[in-house]
DNA sequence: CGCTCTATTGATAAACCTCAAATACAGTGG
DNA sequence: CCACTGTATTTGAGGTTTATCAATAGAGCG
């Protein structure tokens, strides 16, 4: 187990950090390592789908999952994303429930999954567990009645706005020039995330851009000015 | 104990069928009752306000809760509704989460409270409390994931008659006319739950009625043709 | 009966989507 | 290193949806 937790390091960090197993031992974390079944994803790979709902737990290693809803038409929306760290797929946990989202990657990335009898097993074992996984649930039912009520009450340069702002808040990497976004972020992307169609992305960072505001360069998104966007975002 | 169950029969049984509480003895649901505060709430009363956010867990009783947002420009947005036997605020369980929103009542109603020390006597006392949670949570977060694709994605109409039919599964009374939603929704309060205008709603609902889909009346709603309404709800 | 809240309907305007066309960029294989 | 190819992005024009505003009518309640 050590050695394990020396050779990879980072996995041992990410289930450490992680809000779903805070305040477990060491050994209990290096058994969860030892029993989850170890993943590896390429870049633009599904994990899971929404028409065949995983019933496995999955916790991110490296990288970056991407959670999407995809309607009738085959319009995609992005619920959300699941960092290093994070899990998603909790609800494999439980008999009968059903979450119909799709996972993916963008980019390369490690996931760990413990699957049902396993989760059932290690919640009875750590009670723990399952009040963080309240918590984790209630922050992300609070953050999407969130953006539920700014798609339903503002428009969309403003939930662009806001969108940025998440995701600086989720992977913003402070330069000199400004907070670089950590995610390749195509217009598509952002307007998938708040509702909206790329040219109106496009057109508005055009804006932005002009303002000094932001700054951006195929998929890679500098904020110049956190604050104007702030501002914008909160007063109009 | 039995005193209060038989001449609260509806205490009990709301409480005997709650979610939340599945899988707990008769004597242990009595004294839910008994230790809970509870509160009688008249018609259009605030019970808390997101503002000033609930530490207590409440479950209704007797009517129904509606848990709304508001954003700074004071717009208002329905969450969802809280029904017999359901809870809210069970948030108030976990140390540091707030969760905004507001719950008021249309009608009068009678909730039970058990604030945050008892809420967690519970649950360490009834492991089953937080599984039960979890499927309450998790089912909530699934339906606003959906709404919130649905609002990304599709056009008013559409979304005005996914609400009729999500108020027809929680509140729908069969009869020979059709299917009578048993909550007074106004044009207002519909606009609210899906992201529109009233003037929207009463438009789309005019139309509707000439085709015979729906019956209204001040703040009644007859679905008289719930397949058509299926239909156009998933098709256009 | 009058007062207030709710609903209807029309006219207007704004926001934003759709489509098209041009340009820029990244990666690939020669 | 360069052309080539596919993907991103920008920008414009035009159209549609839907919000906004206003004026009126109706329903419920004391």
């Amino acid at each position: 187990m050590l050695f394990q937790m020396n050779t990879r390091p980072h996995i041992a960090d990410s289930i450490n950090n992680s809000v779903l197993f805070n305040g477990l031992a060491d050994n209990q974390l290096a058994e969860l390592i030892k029993i989850g079944s170890h993943k590896h994803l390429p870049p633009q790979s599904i994990l899971f789908h929404q028409d065949d709902p995983a019933t496995t737990c999955f916790m991110v290693i490296r990288g970056r999952l991407k959670l999407t809803k995809l309607n009738d038409q085959g319009q995609e929306v992005i619920i959300r994303y699941i960092d290093v760290g994070e899990v998603t797929a909790a609800m494999a946990v439980l008999k009968d429930s059903k979450y119909p989202v799709t996972a993916q990657t963008n980019e390369k990335a490690d996931v760990i999954g413990w699957d049902k009898p396993t989760m059932i097993r290690l919640i009875r074992q750590y009670p723990d567990i399952a009040i963080n996984l309240l918590g984790i649930l209630l922050a992300r039912l609070d953050e999407v009645q969130d953006r539920y009520l700014e798609l339903c009450t503002e428009q969309a340069d403003r939930r662009i706005a806001r969108s940025l702002l998440r995701f600086m808040q989720r992977a913003g990497i402070k330069t000199e020039e400004g907070i670089h976004i950590d995610i390749p972020l195509s217009r598509q992307t952002i307007a998938e995330f708040c509702g909206t169609t790329l040219f109106t992305v496009s057109r508005t960072l055009s804006a932005w851009e002009k303002n000094g505001w932001v700054k951006s360069a195929h998929k890679k998104i500098l904020i110049t000015n956190p604050h104007a966007l702030v501002l914008f975002a909160e007063a109009g």
